[in-house]
DNA sequence: CAACTGATTTACGCATACGTAAGCCCATAA
DNA sequence: TTATGGGCTTACGTATGCGTAAATCAGTTG
């Protein structure tokens, strides 16, 4: 029973459908940023009259665009990356082709992966200093950055 | 000595200057983008004259530079990053600050950190995917991936 | 039925990150 | 001495990734 109850959540999941403002809003983008990767062939919904309807899938691409720009990448490059995805399996070429192009994002990211872990080693050390530095001058780093946060969004004001 | 010759050595390479176009050959980029750098104040190097002339210091930020760019930062951004480095620690409020954007920094990365693992096993996953099926129908997953990237390069020229 | 909400297209605008001349200066090799 | 190889500045050009009207249209509400 509990089972069939979880099967039935997850079709409703997969059924569920979404409007370009109720995406835009999950994942704090604009609607206007959402059609410009349509137009970029990075999404594909169905409409209703004019109106775009985007299913789960639809929305799953949307995820993989978004985690894409995080890691820097240009939309052309987020597309190539998707078409992996959905690249023609049944050709061996395009097995091979996808093995080609799935290795040089391997390259570059195992290149990124060195970049960021090596810059996360170096912020950390510069933060230990800083809050060794405040420890010896008597003062309380954490209360410290609470100070200077609380300011700055005072000068936003 | 052989640590004296050790100091010379290293004393020789910290002394060592450089052109706009031997770093820009080194890194593989083009002297524009270097002077572009510089208007952004990402780089001050020494002039002889008019002539840039590069030093180690100049080289070392060239690097984070080109680091942060791999990483998908804007060049303001990576100012900031490298700001961190020259900040003044002997006010407390300069410590708090380089504190706050530390964590900030710290905080974006491990996100990407995250993304890199997730995208880098996602990537694989599809690789040994395409190995198999390659191999299922027979053939040399390797060879095909040469093949292609042969008649790729073919195409090219 | 008018007004309001939310969606669509078209189109111009803008910041980022350089590319690409164009024109000039300077040094060294032939 | 000429020319050839950098380097410099100034300035306009360009691709990417949306922002921002402006005008329109369909559906809902008072």
């Amino acid at each position: 029973m509990v089972k069939h109850r979880i099967q039935q959540t997850r079709k409703n999941m997969n059924d569920k459908l979404y409007s370009i403002t109720e995406l835009a809003e999950e994942f704090d983008i604009t609607p206007r940023a959402i059609r410009f990767y349509e137009t970029k062939n990075l999404l594909a919904p169905q409409r209703a009259g004019a109106t775009r309807v985007y299913n789960y899938r639809d929305r799953a691409r949307l995820m993989l665009v978004l985690r894409g720009k995080r890691l820097g990448f240009s939309l052309e490059d987020i597309k190539e990356y998707i078409d992996l995805y959905d690249a023609d399996r049944s050709r061996s070429e395009q097995l091979a082709h996808l093995m080609l192009v799935g290795r040089r994002r391997i390259e570059e990211l195992e290149q990124q992966l060195e970049d960021v872990q090596t810059t996360l080693k170096e912020l950390r050390t510069i933060e230990n200093e800083a809050i060794d530095s405040l420890r010896e001058k008597g003062i309380d780093p954490e209360k410290a950055v609470a100070d200077i946060k609380a300011k700055l969004v005072a000068e936003t004001a």
